[in-house]
DNA sequence: CAGCTGACTTACGATTACATAAGTCAGCTG
DNA sequence: CAGCTGACTTATGTAATCGTAAGTCAGCTG
């Protein structure tokens, strides 16, 4: 194991991706929002209710989420209905899918109580569980301790004082 | 693909996962100090400072986090100095580590600069860089859109007008 | 035993995240 | 063209989250 802490305060967290990523996710409707998006919910009453927040949380959300690029907002018409539009996921919000599945596999094995969790997710060709794990780019599966923290082309070194 | 939009308005929300999890973990400071907690980080100062959050904060997370089973304050005394506590990763803490590896994965992939991530998670043996993937119990790859939500054993239906 | 240091806590104000309730607005229906 | 409906917005109040500044407290050091 490489010796990280040595060094982890002389890196810059200015770009870290994690802290991005949570200015984008970082409150809990915002998550749920996205569960909800990959349930197949599209319309905005549905968002609120199902979420089981107010229209306003609700519209804010949506708001930040388009803005970001997960959501993208698209016309649609019912027949006799004029024209509305849904909140669907873009590739940016289909590839957050496993930060999703993380979430509940943690809480599922962590945070459920004795019924077992409410839903679970299964392969379409298989119908075995999904879940996700960790794997290197070499194909080896990657079990906890396993792995280290390494600097990447984006690090920034900053000397110990200053901020 | 199962039509699983039909019978969403009769699930109940009540027991998810995702919402249980995101009860401890739904803030944006909380997830970075379980960013910080894999970097290697054990001290109260270091948190704050590598969190770049106050220390009033730091300390209402640690110890939500620690009241909810993530971490542990363990002592430890350094030579020369007086035991002091440090928080450690507990068992239920390490197995969130594929959730913090999703999330850095997502951002290094949506939300970074030109220059790259700032740090790449390594496999200690190959050294070859750590991914979070979808695979279900046979073995098979889930690619996106590969999948569908299934009822789980703690499912709870309700009639559609019911809270 | 006075001073220092790490690990916090307390006090207080600002900001953000929510809920409730009500209003708006477009456009199809009758 | 009045009414309805889905999709919001506005107004207002509360609770949670955060920062700044200051204080506490235990126990090693000199």
């Amino acid at each position: 194991m490489k010796d990280l802490l040595e060094e982890r305060d002389a890196w810059s967290m200015a770009n870290c991706s994690i802290a991005r990523t949570l200015e984008i996710v970082g409150n809990r409707t915002a998550l749920l929002i996205m569960r909800e998006a990959f349930f197949g919910t599209r319309r905005f009453d549905d968002f609120a209710k199902r979420v089981g927040i107010s229209e306003p949380a609700a519209a804010a959300r949506l708001k930040e989420l388009t803005a970001a690029g997960l959501l993208e907002r698209v016309p649609y018409q019912e027949p006799g209905q004029r024209t509305r539009y849904a909140y669907q996921l873009t590739q940016k919000g289909r590839d957050f899918r496993t930060v999703i599945v993380a979430l509940r596999q943690w809480g599922d094995a962590w945070a459920t109580d004795e019924q077992g969790p409410p839903v679970v997710v299964r392969h379409e060709h298989c119908g075995a569980p999904v879940h996700a794990v960790l794997r290197c780019d070499d194909g080896h599966d990657v079990p906890i301790g396993d792995s280290f923290v390494d600097a990447g082309p984006g690090l920034i070194r900053v000397s110990p004082d200053s901020p």
